[in-house]
DNA sequence: CGCAAAATCCAAAGCGGTTTGAATTTGTTG
DNA sequence: CAACAAATTCAAACCGCTTTGGATTTTGCG
């Protein structure tokens, strides 16, 4: 049904070398001996063992994913659209994706042994904490990688794609600030991962160049999941001076707190409006010519693409410096924000 | 930092036969000598190439899983959720997990690859179609896999795992018509997947057992996501002879159908009852002392689990036949239903 | 035509394991 | 204690590809 190398140079009468040379685009084989190659390849229907080649060249063409088990589920809707992305792009370039599902313990040794035993030429980072030890381990053992955010601010010495996050929280902040809001509840991500506390400082930036003092009272920060939003919403209604606008981290919990509003009989986007960070998760859509929610919009399935892209390009071009991405998220106005008091 | 076998048997004297024998517990080696040998790899840090074992063995300790890119997102949510289920069973039993989103088109000439060039040592299929021609390649080629759903009813040459979707329907349906309902709308998942198939028919066997007359006019069948089930109905409400329930394939739609229900100034379970199908995505949560949904429940991660043990089991234990579960749902009674007319 | 340079091509040695078939040790008996 | 079987161990071949270093052919040019 197939041949391998061996049988396809005896078919030939050529030695194992020069087919080789000649599948591999190597210069030195003449052009008429190169045609006759992948002639006779194609019709023996020869394809390399990726096994045999892996050992003998090292490479694997591989790239790995650690997802985490158990706690941090939040990482799971948007995931699958990142995976998407990510792995049309490795398909494209003709790269396997190696995902390993793990609790948070092994996470680390994961890493370590995908890389020892060279399994993967590069890994993809997710969600990266405040101080990241991965980063630090996959530095150590020189693996290329791409890191879907950023760990600390000042840090550029690894590659990293990530969305302004400060910036798109400062800018939502202020839109509603704009409509005549001044108590703004804040639905935030858990802070230990590096985007949430900058989506915070740019609430706070926003508060604070609008002279309306933060009041911790009205902000939270857990897992980006339906029953957050609508907890902390109802939470927030039943209090006294209840906020006239809540920002959220996540489409999720902006779903949870449009089912609390809704329960309480108010209306969204005139009794109370929300705006919120919205990942384009191709199953949750809020689009339509007047979306659902106001929001901060920028695709994770993009950023998963990109990231892949920008990491094959390291693994294939080392020496080229990291690079870097700072993508600026969309402000789309939808049906959940309205001025204050209407 | 790290030794390969050649070296390994260099330290102790021994011939690599012997050491290669002591680590994967073949007989014909002195306990004594496997003690040392044992040891020493300890000592020197031995971790043996997967490349060369691979090269050498023909096992791959490898499982694939190929998800179609663009259309049917539907797979999404759920997909990552089964991933989680699976890829933690196949890290305990020392697998690996290889990922290849493609087009649709080219899903087949994937399975192919992955399987001609051993980089897998078994498949797992999702989403199995009416007349699903992934089965009969993978029986033709003679390849383990398992399939999460079935195809046909009475095919049971292949191994599978489903949930009982025909008589979970049939129950969630017969619930609405015990409290009283007679016009019960169904938004149903994509009718060329098998499962939707199967709760078409369990809904229809219920309503003909209560000789209700199924009404094609308040039957859909979409893709499960949100807006489909906001876009349905709304178009119930607004029609005339509008139901009094609506049962829903998926936790995606019935969140639309609660938005559209509460911007009509209704009241889910009140005035409208509304049951779903729950796959108890880790994200949506619908649990608490009285769920949001009525539901008929059963997790799809541990159905990624399960079906990640039978494949282990039958790549490592061929030849006992293949194996089927069919799972069924739970019935879990939540907010959104009531007696009709209530 | 002669000869160095350039262009091709090749045999063989890895890559790091497993496994076959034979050799060596050890143990058991008569 | 010799003789033979059982228990261990080993050298070498093999899995299928890449790559080094050298051999062979072609080409260019005086």
């Amino acid at each position: 049904m197939s041949v391998n190398l061996k049988q396809l140079a005896e078919a030939l009468g050529i030695s194992q070398t020069t087919v080789s040379r000649a599948l591999n685009g190597f210069p030195e084989v003449s052009e008429k001996t190169r045609r006759k190659v992948l002639d006779m390849a194609q019709q023996l229907n020869y394809s390399p063992s990726p096994h045999a080649k892996k050992l003998a060249t090292g490479k694997s063409k591989t790239i790995g994913h650690v997802v985490p088990q158990s706690d941090h589920m939040m990482i799971n809707p948007l995931f699958s659209d990142f995976i998407a992305g990510a792995g049309e792009a490795y398909s494209r370039a003709g790269y396997d994706m190696l995902m390993s599902v793990v609790d948070r313990e092994q996470e680390e040794s994961t890493y370590y042994k995908l890389i020892a035993s060279k399994r993967v030429d590069g890994m993809m980072v997710h969600a990266p904490l405040v101080n990241d030890t991965r980063i630090a381990l996959l530095q150590k053992l020189d693996m290329p990688f791409v890191v879907h955010g950023r760990s600390a601010d000042e840090d550029n010495s690894y590659a990293w794609l990530d969305v302004n996050n400060r910036r798109s929280f400062q800018r939502a902040t202020r839109f509603l600030i704009d409509l005549g809001h001044r108590r703004i509840a804040l639905l935030n991500g858990l802070e230990s991962m590096t985007f949430a506390r900058r989506r915070r400082a740019g609430y706070l930036d926003a508060l604070a160049s609008a002279e309306i003092e933060a009041d911790p009272g009205i902000m939270f920060a857990e897992e980006m999941i339906e029953p957050y939003g609508y907890e902390r919403t109802r939470q927030l209604l039943a209090g006294k001076d209840r906020p006239t606008a809540i920002i959220c981290s996540s489409i999720l919990p902006a779903m949870g707190a449009v089912r609390a509003i809704q329960q309480t009989g108010l209306v969204p986007g005139r009794d109370i409006s929300i705006v919120t960070h919205d990942d384009v998760l191709s199953f949750l859509s809020n689009s339509g010519n007047i979306p659902l929610f106001t929001a901060v919009r920028s695709s994770i399935k993009e950023a998963g693409r990109r990231c892949a892209e920008l990491l094959i390009e390291a693994i294939e071009h080392p020496g080229t410096g990291p690079r870097h991405e700072l993508w600026e998220a969309e402000l789309v106005v939808g049906n959940s924000t309205g001025p204050v008091g209407a």
